[in-house]
DNA sequence: GATGAATGAGCCTTCATTCAT
DNA sequence: GATGAATGAAGGCTCATTCAT
């Protein structure tokens, strides 16, 4: 289960889903999101994308633009294509059973989302570094994970609610909680890289207390 | 309790006690950290800086010899004087007392951190944006920060543990979900900026069930 | 007779002329004349040329071999084909009556070489414009017209002026008139793009009495 | 009467009337037109100009945003200063004086404004270039100079048709063949630039017959 | 012959940094 | 100490040109 941790494979997914790119222009978003995560977009120049990628620098722009082109790019497959994929991949597993359990629930989004998020560690940052500081990402953000979660997510845990197995708080908070609390994996991963334990018994039991009615 | 969105009390203090900079350098700094939270380091140019200060350019570079020099200047100050003070003002709250209970400390960290995290949003943006990047910023925050909680945390958490209050997890892994749960709410303050509801209560309640024994 | 304000019936008839000239490289060089004349060469890139001229960018490059000699391929033919042509044309109208008129000469000029400004416009605003910049091409233009007007005007207006018909002053002085105030029809064309009224008459009549002996 | 012939008197003129322009500015304005008339202005590099000038590549971009800001700012004065001016100038010699002959009219125009011309060769060689070319330019030089011939010379075209001594063609006729008369001495200047005779009594015959009544 | 993806030199422009005033 | 004009290295980007298919 463990995957190449600087292009995920969900990436390598979308870029062969989309037939239609190149294989230079594959290597230009590899080598984009790998130098971006390491070191940020604005300190990463397009002669290093190119060196990296293995083409002259003409090459990146041949589909992109501009940088800015590049980074929406790169993290636009993200957005249109893994994050719904993942959410509504999620929402089959639970909506067929009626009487899921609170655990049940947060075992389903737990136990392979985080793998899901370590694995696209690397992307994860770039969009929120970006996202902070960019409001047409942000906005853009919202307008995608917004819905979804609506969607799929919330239709959830309102009828884990109404079974009495979720404390009754607003759906964006209880989310903010879930998403947030895998996020801190992430944080950590950064923080702490050489630490290798596995989280997810853990971190469910701390969200499925947490999220216990009183 | 006076928020200053931009400038943060904590902030203020630190430069009034360090008498020594002088308040050109001081307008140097607030106008630093607020460019900087607001469109990231590498997009804030030393003009922008010079003219929000209301200094030439070349003032900007009296007391920092370069841009990641005033950089640390507007973060150095919050890890060595700002963190240990918030953390052992939270030591000096819970020590003495030898039968607190898990919610009496998650309610003294919460409460008043909370809005200190919102007070100096500005400051732990940057921060958290820039150490994502920067491996320099990354080892300095954890070589403060890390012996912060040692010392002054974790005895508690032991202590709570040996009780039987809190859950048998790593000193470390506790301390992930507390503060990462309450990063979440800078995170929600960035994508839902009108949202206003007073999210301690909540918040102390997810992590105290979050973190009780099984 | 027939207006193609873009490319030329002289050019065309060169280029049929040129019958090893093959139509794709045909297409290449009306389209570089049109966009030539329009936004300049240095603003013409050989993209929107091989665009315009529906071939693939490299299909450029068969017969020129750079973008120079794409200019030089578009006015080649004007200096050496059609100019040339034109100007014994005109010595032919007039060459064999003895006692032609100042009127009847500069009416012989004026009247279809005017036409002919005004169809060849685009060229003439080429091969001005980059004569201006390129010492190649002035020598190259001197070297052309100089010997042609030498042999085919200045005989005829040494003969004028015998007979006192004109004004005595140096050849080149009364071509410097004649073609002078022909091309500010062109200038005109330019700056007042809206005005039609037909001009011949009264640059026939300015010339006219301009050239007249005193 | 002979001035240098790369920066004019009058361009000069105008840098020392806007006292405000700063001595490197002066210089980068300076390289500027010399390099835009020797070689056009897509073929001069901002890195000619600052060497020319004796200054770095970043002065040049002290005042002026960008290279078109830098053509404008080489062009203005011209047409804001130099141009009205010049036409008011005339203007004060001509109109006082109730029964004007063409011939005074014309020399008048013609002997000071010849020697201007060539004065200001480079200027005018870049501004009719540049024209051809750019639509912001073209208009721009319609709305300041049209109103500039309505104004001041064309009521002089009038008084003198009334009394007969002119020919009866548009006002804008007859600039036209006078203004093309004048600048026909810039093309022979660039065509034969060896060629050094004193044209003036010649253009004012030519123009003067040209422009009788019939 | 034709194509168009790829190249990379070189351009315009930005901006952190310096230093004479 | 303060100023801001000047610097020049370095970045993003364009586009004439090449060449494998």
């Amino acid at each position: 289960m463990e995957k190449d941790t600087s292009i995920s494979e969900a990436f390598r997914a979308v870029m062969a889903a989309n037939g239609n790119i190149p294989p230079k222009q594959q290597q230009v978003l590899a080598a984009s999101l790998e130098l971006f995560a390491q070191q940020g977009f604005d300190n990463t120049t397009t002669k290093q994308i190119a060196e990296k990628a293995g083409v002259a620098e003409g090459t990146v722009y041949r589909r992109y633009k501009n940088k800015d082109e590049l980074l929406a790019g790169v993290l636009a497959p993200f957005m249109t294509q893994v994050l719904p994929n993942l959410i509504k991949e999620f929402a089959q597993q639970v909506v067929a059973r009626p009487y899921l359990t609170r655990h049940e629930m947060i075992s389903a989004i737990v136990e392979n989302r985080l793998a899901f998020i370590k694995e696209n560690g690397a992307m994860l940052r770039v969009l929120i570094r970006e996202i902070s500081v960019r409001n047409d990402l942000r906005s853009q953000f919202i307008t995608h994970a917004g819905p979804l979660l609506q969607d799929n997510l919330f239709p959830v845990l309102d009828r884990l609610k109404a079974n009495g197995e979720l404390v009754d708080w607003p759906d964006s908070r209880i989310a903010q909680f879930m998403i947030g609390t895998m996020i801190t994996e992430l944080v950590r991963a950064v923080l702490l890289p050489e630490d290798v334990s596995t989280a997810a018994p853990v971190i469910i039991e701390f969200i499925e207390k947490g999220l216990a009615p009183k």
